[in-house]
DNA sequence: AATATTTGTGAACACGTGTTGACTGAAAAT
DNA sequence: ATTTTCAGTCAACACGTGTTCACAAATATT
């Protein structure tokens, strides 16, 4: 072809490297260690590029940690924003938003495979922007919760605490599926139902709340 | 033969170098890194001990780690036990089993940390052996609500899918907690605080459960 | 067509890593 | 009192690490 200078093998790089050390990134985190114990080299090594054409496109790690944890919620905000706007009453919406979630996170398991596992082992910047998007998460489902009928005059502070237990829980059953195999189908199914079931168990009990004494009904 | 040899008891008598190591990798993990990005020298050198020096304690530093993790669980399967076995009715035991369990993460800080980043950032190993403890709670509290008067006929399937939510928040809010300073007082009882409210509402969702039709009374 | 700017290469550095082996003093066992 | 076992040190190794620098090829700009 027009663009082949033979010399010694170096030529199809151009452009691809950085998406290719962000996939091998994510590669070796799926199969090995976490991301923060990944090595700058072992990155290059396995995207196929010296390690000196890192610095063309990340100053050091912790940055191409937090473009990878951007790259993974970036998409999903947007997701979760789209169901939320179909302004579905109640249940409906709230069943919705865990469907799109759970599928979404198959669709990138090595992407929150890294998520899951920098949660709590990754450095302070890299936990922080984390629990700040699952800050965001919690926010938004309170504030769909204060339209529901029967919790119209619950005070915002209980409001959150429900909307964090729901969230806290997928999340705590996220990761655990994310332990499975990946093509452990029946697994992810029966981690699926779990969820539902759980979620559905948290609202009977949030019909039943009134006040802060939290005197059931 | 000897004077005070007491069979086969107490030998180290100089040697307090194990509990060093241990107490070094703690100190690390709860200002520093998770466990498993900690080095072998790095450990032995907080110790103020020479590298070799580590091999006549332990094989290697996935065993410290399982040394740790036992240490920090032993003492602690112990206290719940107890306390389930003061058979107290209902709810009251729930409380007093949440509240044994707070003082005794708190109490044991830096054991904690380690557990919590280790959680899903450790080796499939170390992960699996966290997780295993957790079911062994999970299973227990499935066996006390067993015999609550309401839920007296509830499948066994949905005691443990009920149970594993309450812990899987308990997990959750005390790993919260353990990112807050160590002397954020207020930080801390407002975490409990949470929790307690969120295990009582999960309680009013429990008490609504009917059948698996998932439909409420 | 000539020049300038990206983008990837290769060699080199100073250092931290796990693990080995031989050695030594102190305690335990005889 | 003598031997054996334990628990620590010290030196050395082969290797992986992050980062630097000068250089060359591919592309962009003129």
């Amino acid at each position: 072809m027009s663009r082949e200078t033979p010399a010694r093998g170096r030529r199809p790089k151009r452009g691809r490297t950085r998406q290719a050390l962000m996939d091998a990134a994510l590669d070796l985190v799926a199969r090995k260690a976490p991301f923060s114990s990944l090595s700058l080299r072992e990155v290059t090594k396995r995207a196929g590029v010296v390690p000196t054409a890192f610095y063309r496109h990340f100053p050091d790690m912790s940055a191409l940690g937090l473009t990878l944890l951007d790259e993974s919620f970036r998409t999903l905000r947007q997701m979760m924003r789209e169901v939320r706007q179909q302004e579905l009453p109640n249940e409906r919406m709230i069943r919705g938003s865990m469907e799109t979630f759970f599928t979404y996170v198959r669709n990138n398991r090595t992407h929150f495979l890294f998520v899951s596992k920098e949660l709590y082992g990754g450095s302070a910047t890299m936990r922080q922007a984390i629990r700040r998007e699952i800050r965001l998460f919690v926010s938004e489902l309170a504030m769909d919760m204060a339209r529901f009928p029967f919790l119209v005059q619950v005070s915002a502070e209980d409001l959150q605490m429900m909307a964090s237990l729901v969230v806290n829980s997928v999340v705590a059953l996220t990761q655990e599926m994310l332990e499975l195999d990946e093509d452990d189908e029946a697994g992810q199914r029966e981690m699926l139902i779990l969820a539902e079931k759980q979620v559905r168990l948290i609202y009977f009990g949030v019909a039943q709340w009134r006040s802060e004494t939290g005197a059931p009904a």
